[in-house]
DNA sequence: CCCAGATATGTCAACTTTGACATAAGGGCA
DNA sequence: TGCCCTTATGTCAAAGTTGACATATCTGGG
């Protein structure tokens, strides 16, 4: 059974048909918002699905110093995707440096530790912007079961999330005084 | 310079003089709300942490296999941590099999689906729950500056996170229909 | 007294992830 | 024409993480 990484590029194939470079932009957006993965780990990746069976190559003329190679996701793949998604769900461990850094707050001298959530903050404060007008981008929204509804609700997700990170830190600047 | 795990380790060890297995215990909780370790890499880690001179080790009696050895921090490595904590953060890459399993929702059918919502939902339930009964724990608020507070905000951090994700979770139920 | 289970510290192989290195074709510009 | 930058696909070593295995002591029950 693949890795997550596996289900992340199935979960992009099942959508359209994709060269390796073509997934890596991807990483960036949308799917960067959710799962991260280098271009390092793609390639590989996807040779390792091939052989498995779960995609398969074909190979195109492009640019670059070896042949182009578009994947196709396979019924197998597809099969092994649809399964994994209702499998049971593993509390993910949670790993956050932020948090863990604020649990270290009280080492530091007030001024630099305002400085620090102040720069996390910003750092979330544009991530909600681009959650911001990707949400709307999905005007009127999207019909549920449909690859588009899937994509809105992953984006509301994101926007909730960024939403919540940057009342905390406004919470935490104002407790902070 | 140590990895964030050190960091992790360091930041207990800034609080009070630990075994290995009591940090174990502790990466259930608190730690383990914002940072996860398994014990084969909390007692590498420590020894790394003691060869670079950022912690220093008194063999105790106790019981066991081997000597237990209690951790102390040096000056050296409450340095090191206080500057890491105002280092300047980096967005940590996004990583998020729930989000990434939405994202292939439309693949499914719905029961299907909102039983995937559901028992994600249930798990981050209880999370709340410890959360809000751990943040009750912090009255009255303790001032800005102290560990306590520190402990206290890293709670609500918690709090704050896992109220978003059951919010979410209904919203996505509800749009399911 | 003996056994089971909890306590407690460690090692190891396998897998995942990162960052650096490699490389060749095509386009734009001096 | 020559050079640099972007496009595009890959490899590799090092670091981080997990799960399994190992093992010695202490505690409580039969």
């Amino acid at each position: 059974m693949p890795s997550a990484l596996g289900f992340a590029l199935l979960g992009l194939l099942a959508r359209q048909e994709l060269t390796g470079y073509e997934i890596s932009a991807r990483m960036r957006a949308p799917i960067g918002y959710f799962w991260s993965a280098r271009h390092s780990q793609i390639y590989p990746g996807l040779q390792r699905l091939e052989a498995d069976g779960l995609v398969r190559a074909t190979v195109i003329t492009g640019p670059g110093p070896r042949p182009t190679r578009r994947y196709r996701i396979t019924d197998e793949g597809r099969a092994a995707l649809r399964k994994w998604v209702t499998s049971p769900v593993r509390l993910q461990p949670a790993r956050s440096e932020f948090r863990l850094r604020v649990y270290c707050l009280w080492l530091v001298e007030p001024g630099a530790g305002r400085t620090l959530v102040e720069g996390y903050r910003s750092q979330h404060a544009t991530l909600l912007d681009e959650y911001e007008r990707e949400e709307e981008g999905w005007r009127p929204t999207p019909q549920p079961g449909s690859p588009e509804f899937a994509s809105y609700a992953t984006a509301r997700a994101g926007l909730s999330y960024e939403r919540q990170v940057v009342a905390y830190c406004d919470w935490l600047l104002e407790a902070l005084g």
